[in-house]
RNA sequence: GGCCCCGUAGCGCAGUUGGUUAGCGCGCCGCCCUGUCACGGCGGAGGCCGCGGGUUCGAGUCCCGUCGGGGUCGCCA
């Protein structure tokens, strides 16, 4: 090592030894006579002082240094508190003691802790991001959750294995990257959505316990929360129940937890998906604030007002909301059409018990008499309705209570609180589905809510088929304080239920054959019953880091378009790549079709 | 794909009802400074106001288009 020591572990006691350091300059104070360099490395930040004028006056920031010298008690009074190593400096030796390893350019922008840069500038330059405090510790933290998790893993014997990332589309919901094969001009690899068919299959192969930190790629539209390429914690157990899964997860999520100083205590909490939806009008409820939607579909049932004779009709109370201005209230019609709804009703109990807005004159004066008690208002509140079709109105509703719980400072910004949600439906109807743009597999009436593959609970295995509607699955997804982190399923083993759940979709035997074939193949020689789970893993880290964007907590992220500012990549290929890779190739006729047309 | 916000010096931003010479802080360059720690002082350089069109005597400012970025809904487990 060029270095004797870590700059940033020096302290008093190291007063006396003479080291020898290496890192960069990240400030520069020169006094003429005397100059303080702060030489900042992985492990932090020490003092130089270099007494030489000569040496010290070319110095800038960022130039790479190798530093020889005394490590020396500051002079009284001049220590600094505020630096781990504030009560000593290093004196560079006079004859040669400050090398410059590497000069900079000046810089695009400043390494500094107190200037904001733009994400853009930021990404361009990463490499010099990194040298920042906080990208530091953030790479830094999620290598700490890799290692605590494998931890976990290996204690439970859990084998990790590398699957591919050539390989064919999966059926799940995105649309696939895809790589052209130059040995098969005109046919396609995929790259992975997630590694679920493979582990399914390490499962038939008797692994029994897999994991891998897998990278996946999907190409869809981008969101904050949202890469092309992201990672997951993939894992699979075979001959477990629902029960052994959360069981393993929860001790993964709490070895996690643990490196922010959290205690997960005791079994999470469990709710089903039925409660969630109706009771926080959402699939991932916030559970940093317990206020709940009112159900009031039958409080309505007579009512003389059309728009709420409707197939439900539900309210969430915003606290001290009827002092609002007309102004605010007209916003909230804005935000509530920003979601596709018609708008959003309000009642405004006021202090004087009379109720306010342009609803209440529409109510009969029972409805209006047991309101405030029904929703659960005190005056001063009001409460916002949503009326229609059920999952849209709630869906409103749920939005409508984190807005309101943002606004109204009702999220403790501090808490964790995690929750599973359990139970989720087997089937949801596909012209639902399709009404909402996706591609049903199958020309079914319905399609698979999590994916093709997971089994009905036991009490639903006889009756799923001729009542898909209400079929529940062993599906299960972890919550924390909003964020879906993780989710998984117990998998049909059973070659007979598979094929009905394919009937249900309206998947025929070749079809299915086509699309997953090796996999049902697979299941044909002695599959274990098994299931498992994948964590959000750049969702979980910019948690643990306390950051919004899991851009945040990856070494090189794409911007916006996928576009990376660093390699300014995708680029254009030339001809010669284009006509060597066979982009524009059509497939043999000898050749199957590697793509399924219709992913679901 | 829809809607909203942003684009002015290397970085972060200001720029009035449209008005002639586009500012501020940091950084950068030069000089000075022997105890600073986001050191300090003096001086200096640096701008196709994202790009294209239009309105106007005159556009950083108004209009249209376009590109890039961010957010949100759609889409996506």
């Amino acid at each position: 090592m060029i270095r004797t020591h870590d700059a940033g572990a020096l302290r008093a006691e190291h007063v006396g030894q003479t080291v020898t350091l290496a890192g960069w300059v990240a400030r520069r104070r020169d006094h003429g006579g005397v100059a303080f360099i702060d030489l900042r490395e992985a492990s932090g930040v020490v003092q130089v002082v270099i007494r030489d004028e000569e040496v010290a006056h070319h110095l800038r920031a960022e130039y790479c240094l190798k530093v020889t010298g005394e490590v020396s008690a500051r002079p009284e009074g001049n220590q600094n508190a505020n630096l781990p190593t504030g009560e000593i400096e290093v004196i560079a030796d006079l004859d040669g003691g400050v090398e410059v390893l590497s000069a900079s350019a000046p810089l695009p922008f400043p390494i500094d802790e107190h200037v904001e840069v733009g994400e853009e500038t930021r990404l361009q330059h990463r490499y010099l991001d990194l040298r920042r405090s906080g990208p530091a510790a953030a790479l830094r933290l999620r290598s700490e959750v890799n290692r605590a998790a494998r931890d976990v893993l290996a204690r439970h014997a859990f084998v990790e294995v590398e699957t591919p990332t050539l390989t064919r589309s999966t059926p799940e919901g995105a649309r696939d990257f895809l790589v052209p094969a130059r040995l098969r001009p005109g046919s396609w690899y995929a790259l992975p959505q997630s590694p679920q068919l493979f582990k399914q299959l390490l499962m038939v192969g008797g692994l029994e316990r897999y994991y891998q930190i897998a990278r996946c790629y999907r190409d869809e539209d981008f969101r904050a929360d949202r890469q092309p390429e992201f990672t997951q914690l993939d894992v699979e157990m075979s001959f477990v129940e629902q029960d052994d899964v959360i069981a393993l997860s929860e001790e993964i999520l709490a070895a996690l937890w643990k490196l922010v100083g959290h205690e997960i205590t005791g079994p999470i909490e469990r709710m089903t998906y039925a409660d969630a939806m109706a009771r926080y009008g959402s699939d991932k409820p916030d559970l940093r604030m317990r206020e709940e939607l009112v159900d009031c579909t039958d409080y309505f049932k007579d009512t003389p007002f059309r728009v709420f004779q409707a197939p439900y009709v539900g309210a969430v109370v915003m606290p001290g909301g009827a002092s609002q201005p007309r102004k605010q209230l007209d916003a909230w019609q804005e935000w509530a059409k920003q979601r596709g709804a018609r708008g959003l009703a309000y009642v405004l109990f006021q202090e004087d018990g009379e109720l306010g807005g342009p609803v209440a004159k529409n109510l009969s004066d029972e409805e209006k008499a047991g309101l405030a008690a029904h929703v659960g208002a005190k005056p001063g509140d009001c409460a916002f309705f949503a009326a229609g079709p059920v999952k849209s109105s709630r869906a409103l509703l749920g939005a409508a209570r984190l807005e309101i719980g943002r606004r109204c400072g009702l999220i403790d910004e501090a808490a964790w609180s995690f929750v599973w949600v359990v139970d989720a439906p087997l089937f949801e109807p596909a012209d639902e589905a399709t009404a909402a743009g996706d591609v049903a597999v199958g020309s079914g009436a319905w399609t698979a809510v999590h994916h093709a593959f997971t089994s009905p609970k036991a009490e639903c295995l006889d009756s799923f088929d001729k009542d898909p509607g209400t079929a529940l699955a062993y599906a299960y997804d972890i919550v924390c304080n909003g964020n879906e982190i993780g989710g998984g399923s117990i998998r049909i083993h059973r070659e007979d239920v598979q094929k009905r759940v394919f009937e249900v979709m309206g998947l025929g035997e070749a079809e299915a054959e086509e699309k997953f074939g090796f996999l049902l193949d697979a299941f044909k020689y002695g599959a274990p019953p098994h299931g498992g789970i994948a964590f959000g893993w750049d969702r979980i880290c910019a948690l643990l880091s306390g950051t919004e964007s899991i851009r945040e907590v990856i070494a090189f992220p794409k911007t916006g378009g996928g576009y990376d500012p660093l390699t300014a990549a995708p680029a254009p290929i030339t001809a010669e790549q284009r006509t060597e890779a066979g982009v524009d190739a059509k497939p043999a006729p000898a050749v199957p079709v590697a793509v399924p047309s219709e992913p679901q």
